[in-house]
DNA sequence: AACATTTGACCCTC
DNA sequence: GAGGGTCAAATGTT
């Protein structure tokens, strides 16, 4: 491997061969399939687009700043706002409200904003992460202009507590009704924010810690991703779905029989599809909580299909986090990730990446 | 009692 | 004034 590439880039390198190793594995599929020419081309573009991507990468070398990356809907791709540069749109803003509330309100405006499209997968159940590892609670909802389904507020469970100022919006898409966009704003400093990013960030230290069955260190974790709501949601569910936890995190106690079951039991049944989910879970008030997604910790083996997609045109410096191994965009923020800290077995030298 | 959610009202920006 | 974001009282849940 080169040096000099950046972490990020090098994230984004990896994001882009995950992408193209889903989409062969999709050509695989479709190879499979009669009458599949004309959806076999798709991909092959799909395929010819990333390869011409990775070779821009390598033809350019290291950047000192990865200026633009444009994600494509519905491609597995982790481009997020980040180096903690505030939106233009929130920049600026001057603080003359004498109320300290507000104060804060206007503040965490300030911060950067990033948003992640989460996917609900009618065929095949939910994909992509959502729960994010970290406590959150409603805090409004409003109905947006043009918007069919409401936006949701959360703001982090320890803001008094800890003052952390992270929250986030949620909104059902109108055009994809089983994909929310997640609108994460503002930096965990809570100590849940701390646990996670040591925890989480390490692709090697978090495989050794569900391989090893030593599950002491991340329980409190798993007992945050899986609150008590999560279990009496499930039973209210009336049994629809029995093998994963609805998550908000926003309560603490654990949901310990599910997650001792081990992640990978954690499969969705296809009964669980959006479609044949009771109203609550599928209720746009409330839906990411409604619907389960892997923890941060979970993804690194899962390799959900989820974008981090930043959609504010303002932001430049866009980076990609390797989110199948870091899950939140929040997580990698001040990620103490160096070049020693790549996992040896990270593909940039694979799969054809360096022809 | 403690905590979460709901929801109308308020504030800010455009 | 419209729309988005947040507050906080009321209400629900555990």
């Amino acid at each position: 491997m080169e040096s000099g590439w950046s972490w990020d880039q090098k994230s984004l390198i990896g994001e882009l061969i995950q992408g193209m190793e889903l989409t062969k594995q999709l050509r695989a599929e479709l190879g499979s399939a009669s009458g599949e020419e004309s959806k076999g081309s798709l991909v092959q573009g799909i395929l010819s687009s990333y390869e011409k991507a990775l070779l821009i990468l390598k033809w350019n070398g290291p950047m000192n700043q990865l200026q633009m990356v444009e994600a494509t809907p519905g491609l597995p791709s982790s481009p997020i706002s980040v180096n903690g540069s505030p939106s233009s749109d929130d920049s600026g803003r001057v603080l003359k409200d004498p109320q300290d509330s507000r104060k804060e309100s206007k503040k965490r405006k300030t911060q950067p904003r990033w948003t992640e499209q989460v996917k609900v997968n009618s065929e095949t159940g939910f994909e992509g992460p959502h729960e994010d590892g970290y406590s959150w609670r409603k805090y409004g909802q409003k109905d947006i202009l043009g918007a069919t389904y409401p936006r949701s507020y959360y703001r982090c469970t320890f803001r008094n507590t800890q003052n952390c100022w992270a929250v986030k919006q949620v909104q059902r898409s109108d055009e994809d009704p089983s994909v929310f966009e997640i609108t994460y704003r503002g930096k965990h400093t809570c100590s849940q924010g701390n646990y996670l990013a040591q925890t989480c960030h390490s692709p090697d230290k978090q495989e050794q810690k569900e391989t090893d069955g030593d599950h002491h260190e991340l329980q409190p974790l798993q007992e945050n991703l899986f609150g008590n709501q999560t279990i009496q949601n499930i039973e209210k569910l009336e049994n629809k779905a029995s093998t994963f936890c609805f998550g908000s995190s926003s309560t603490s106690v654990g949901c310990k029989d599910i997650v001792n079951a081990g992640f990978s039991s954690l499969a969705i049944d296809t009964h669980s599809a959006l479609g044949t989910f009771p109203q609550s879970f599928t209720s746009p008030t409330s839906p990411d909580k409604n619907y389960f997604t892997p923890s941060p910790c979970q993804r690194s083996n899962v390799g959900g299909t989820h974008s981090v997609q930043n959609l504010d045109p303002d932001v430049h410096e866009i980076f990609s986090a390797n989110t199948s191994a870091t899950n939140s965009p929040i997580l990698d923020w001040d990620f103490p990730f160096d070049s020693d800290h790549i996992n040896p077995n990270f593909p940039f030298n694979s799969q054809g990446f360096f022809y």
